[in-house]
This record gives C-alpha cells, structure tokens and sequence, in this order.
DNA sequence: CCCTTACATTTACGTATGTAAAAGGGAGGA
DNA sequence: TCCTCCCTTTTACATACGTAAATGTAAGGG
C-alpha cells in the first residue's frame, strides 16, 4: 500500500520540485516543462495524493463550480431534466453540485445558503411551486448568476428563466385533439404548481379559441399527501364510478396524473385509444420516459428537456462572463412537441 | 439591498466583535455570551453575509460530509433509496454530496477523486455492476470510511455493505410463484449487473430445492443499449409473437424490465393475472414505485430501500467515530417483503 | 566566451476560517 | 476595597493551496 502524502507541501519534498511548480502541474501540466512533469508523474506512482478540494477552491477567483437545486428527486422528468443539465455542465468542464429541495422550502432556503457560501459560480434551480420563498431566489440572484428553470412565480418577471412554452404546448394537443375527436376536459392539480396552472390557462384560453366550453375537473385535493399518480387515479375513478367521463377526452396536467388516470380507466374496464372518435381519450404533458410502455402507451407533449438544460448552462455561463450584474434578463421558452402513441 | 460583506473579518469589524468570537458563533451560538450573541444577530440584520464554505471545511478536522455515488439518475429505485439516505444524513447532521456516474466507470472514478478530495467523512457507493473500476473502491476504502450499498462484486468480501438479501427476496417470490400457479421461468438481463446475476442464482437454486426445472430466458442483449423496459418489452414480446410463453409464469429480474414483459403482454392482448392458475402470471423485484399503476398492478417483491439507506449511514457513522481503520467488515442483508397486486 | 532571451521555477504573499492558549472582565466573597 | 475564580474574548498561530512577481536556467546568437 502506498504511503500517504496529505499536502502538496510533503508532496514537494518527496518529490524534490517546488510546491507552487506542483500547484502549475495540477491545473494543467502543459505549464510544467516535460522534463519536470515525468518527474511528478513518477512521484505521483509511488504515493497516494490528491490536492484538497476546498483549499484549491478557497483561493481560486472562480470555483468553478454551478449549483442545481431540483424539487424532486423521484420524478423521471426532473432526473432527465438534471441528466442533461449535468451533461452540458461537465463538457463546460464545471463541478455540478447539486441539491434537492425534497418539496420543502426550508431544505430549499438551506441549499441555496449552501450555494452561497460556496461562491458557486452560478446557481440554476428549478423550484417549488408557490411554497418556494421568494427571497430565497432573491437574495441567490443579488449575489451571483442566477437562472431559473422548468418553472417559475409570476411574481418574479425579472429573472433569468428557460423552461417550456406551455401555452405553445398544451395549446398544441388541446388543438390535436380537438381535431381528431371531442374537445377534451382537463384534469388539473391544486393549483400550486406554476406549471400546472399555466397548462391549465392555456387549455382555456385555446379551447375559447377554437369555440368550446372548457371543463376542469381534479382541482380539489384528493388526499392529504396526493401524489400525481394518486391523484389522477382517484379523481378519474371517482368520476368512472359515477358512469362520468367514459367517452370524454381527458387532457391530464401532466404524465403522472395521467398514468393515475390511465390506470383508473384500466380499473373501469375502460381503454382510451386514438382510434375512438368518440370514445375515451387520455393525454399527458411532459413525455415522462415510461410512456412508451404504458397500456395503452401515452400520447402526450414531449419538453425537450435537453434543450432546457443546455439552453440553462449556457446562459449561466453568459451571466458569468459578463462581469456587469445588471445584464436585460432573458426568458427562454421551447416549444413542446406532440408525440402520439395509442392513448389519444 | 443589504451591503454586502465577504470575510469574517469584515463583518467583525462592522459589528465591533472579535473575528474569532464570530466563528464560535457560527459553530455554536451557545459558546458565546447572550449579550454579544445579540449583537451579533442584530449586525448580521444589516448586513449580507455567509460564512466561506470551502474556509470552514479546510480547517476543521471533520468535515461533516458524506459523498454518495449512484449509477443511474433516471431510475426511481435508486432516486427512492437516495431520499432514504439523504433523509438519514440530514438527520445525523451531515452535509450529503451525491454523484451520478452515469453507468460511466471514468465519471464514478472522477466522482471518487474527488470525495477524496473533500476529505469527506465516508462515502457510500452504489457501484456499477461489471464496469466499476475495482482499484477506485478499494482506493476509496484505504483512505476513508466506505460501505457499498445495493450490489456489489462477489471480488470484494471485505467491503462493509449494505444491500438486500436477494437468496430470500428471489427465493420468497419464486416460492409464491410455485405455490399458487406454474413454476416461473425467470427473465434475466445481459449478466453484467450483481444484483441481477445473485437473483438469477436464487432463483435457480429455490426451483431445484422445489424439484422444478429452471427456465431462464433474456440473457442475450436485445440492442445496443437495452433499456431494462426495452429488454423485458423486447424479450417477451419476441416470444409471444411466437406464440411462447403465453400462459407461462414469468419472474422478471427487476419491475423495470417487468414493466417492459407488462408492455410486451399488452400489446399481445395478453392479461397476466393472479387469478389465472394456470395462465400468464408477471411479477417483478423492488417494489418500483409506479408498480401500483400498471395494468394490472404488478406483483413484486419490496426491498427495505427506507432500511438500507438508513443502515449505509448509520454504519458509515460508526465507522467514523471508531478511529481504527481495521475493522471487521460488516455485510448487512435486508429481507425483501412479497407485494402482493394483480399480475401474478 | 559572454550576453540575451524565453521559459521554468521559486519566493513571498494572499485567502477565510479553525483552534489553543493567553488575556480580559465581571461577580462574589473576604 | 481588594482578590479570586470562572467565563468570555482576544491574540497568535495554523490550515492547504492559488498567484503574481522575482529569480533562476538553458539555449541560441553575436
């Protein structure tokens, strides 16, 4: 087993070269003259080193390090979406560290805290719904390059944001099925959620567009803890109970609910299908990666995720490298893009 | 907006107390006088400031972190047992770095380098299955506190490790599975994954114990990068169009892949059922959290995620504390609990 | 052979905090 | 009133490394 060496101090007297050369070696060996990086490289064999993250960080201008605060860690879509987030940051050549906010906004005040006192050099977060405190985001974009993503408050108009053009989007399937079958009903959450509220205007606003009656059910809580799925399954299977809903098209907020919805059909003996003019319809938002082998699989309206997450470390890195704090926010959003499968 | 001060220092003179009185304060207000403890809060009312992350960490002799490497982001099981330990962490007071390897060895080697680096407490490593770099753990474990948790390879034994005793959990299920209908065949994976070689070895030996003949089925990958739903849709479904398997008992090597067999029943107008004694019976392994929401829901068998998350730190903690560095390793097996739903 | 040049290496200082030991201060007792 | 004790605060040093400026060194030219 190889002797271990805690400091590039030691380091440098075992090796017989300087510390500070060795300091040059370690940010890039490029600065140290072949002759002498064979000499470290050699030394580096026979013992067991490596520099001290955070003195290495303390004294850099810059950490190189970004931040990314997630709501939830078991949602495929927030996965996918960091996936691609981290993705973008590594080839940046950026530490990603990132933090989930477990649906609590303290836990989420802490990791910004977290961030801060890290001089992260930029922080992305997609946040809570309205339990997220707004001072939170305030006091991480007074301090450092901020970008918000997937969702935000209305009442933060002045931020950085990428996310996805929801009226675009769910205007998009609102529209596809109402062309090939009944005006669809939405299936909402409590409205705490800004992406789920802003689907919700949007349904309306393109069903008023296009002369139809728009018909919102599953706002009201259906449990105390009502995850997605739970909540689609119970407030269709309410309605299926009743003999309501069977041949409607339901447009759910998004993928989750609609797995609840599609599993609440399945129940009822019920099966929406793309081929029933008029019969039972379900479509999601989101493409949650396990659509694909649902049954009937999902049509639904994908983000592009990647776009999202791309899109947010490259403007970080824009915020970074133009020094001036007070740059014109920018607010991206993608279009959504529909993709049919069997359910719709 | 508050002025914004950077340095202990700074801030000591702004509120006319002693920089090292400042630190007693951040590590505990209760070392220092109520009276100062008063000043201090008022002058850190007016003022921006958090203490440097990277200055705390290098000078004290624990850090207070735990690094945690998982292999996969976009899979709940993992995500499920992440919250279980993060959840545990918290609670002891621990700062949690996760890392995602990205079924990458180099990305989980860097992911190694640098929990190294930090000098964190211990680290917890759900490793990749063939792929991960066996001298990276066994580096990991000469320096610091170290548990595997979830798989690990048979060519470590002298790991601590904390993971679910798949002998039981796969011979509990293959039991059942014998008991009220046909022996199950067994739907494995491409033999690079522990945890699935060990299931595919518990299933075997309980099949000879109850005189039945093994069947295994899905060894060969079904494409470049089979998904484990691809695979199971893949696998299964290639046997139904050839008309196989049809009223078979099916155990799949993990809900993910039984998810796929699920899929692959569905598009062949195929229901497995638990009622059907002698027809197409599906179970899978790990109580995936969307289980409850297939058609049919799927029968499973649950691994104590909450139980393992919450052992991997309390053993990384008693590691910690117990100086000595030769300790015997402690290998921890959960039971896995048979869950019971409508696909078998 | 000496000087210049270009680059590698070293010196010296900076970073933001922890920590042990010394100094200070206030209350209580003589 | 003075002394002592105990707790609080401060002094002084330590931590592990980055970085700019200064120094060293070897090659090439005159």
């Amino acid at each position: 087993m190889k002797p271990r060496i805690n400091t590039m101090e030691e380091l440098s007297v075992a090796i017989g070269v300087s510390r500070p050369t060795l300091s040059r070696f370690f940010q890039n060996p490029d600065l140290v003259k072949k002759k002498t990086v064979e000499r470290i490289e050699a030394g580096l064999a026979r013992v067991e080193y490596v520099p001290n993250f955070f003195a290495t960080r303390l004294n850099r201008k810059t950490t190189g390090i970004i931040g990314v605060i997630i709501p939830y860690l078991n949602d495929l879509f927030f996965t996918k979406l960091l996936q691609s987030v981290e993705a973008a940051a590594m080839e940046a050549g950026l530490t990603v560290i990132t933090q989930c906010s477990h649906s609590d906004p303290h836990i989420e005040a802490r990791a910004a805290e977290t961030f801060m006192s890290m001089n992260v050099d930029g922080a992305i977060v997609a946040p809570l719904g309205d339990q997220s405190d707004r001072a939170v985001h305030l006091r991480l974009k007074s301090r450092l390059p901020f970008v918000l993503m997937d969702s935000r408050p209305k009442t933060m108009p002045n931020v950085d944001f990428v996310g996805t053009n929801h009226k675009q989007s769910t205007g998009l399937i609102t529209e596809y099925l109402c062309r090939v079958g009944k005006p669809p009903a939405f299936l909402a959450m409590p409205r705490v959620n800004f992406n789920a509220v802003e689907r919700e205007n949007a349904y309306i606003s393109k069903m008023e567009e296009l002369g139809f009656e728009p018909e919102i059910i599953g706002t009201q809580p259906v449990g105390p803890s009502s995850y997605f799925e739970e909540h689609g399954q119970a407030v269709l299977g309410a309605a299926f109970a009743q003999g309501k809903m069977t041949d409607r098209s339901i447009l759910c907020v998004n993928d989750r609910v609609a797995i609840g919805a599609i599993r609440a059909a399945s129940q009822h003996g019920l099966t929406p299908s793309r081929g029933a003019k008029g019969g039972l319809r379900i479509a999601g938002h989101d493409d949650y990666p396990l659509c694909p082998y649902l049954s009937p699989p999902l049509t639904t309206v994908a983000q592009d995720t990647d776009a999202i997450g791309k899109k947010a470390v490259s403007r970080i890195l824009q915020l970074i490298s133009s020094e001036v704090s007070e740059v014109e926010p920018e607010i991206t959003l993608f279009d959504g893009s529909l993709v049919l499968r069997d359910s719709a």
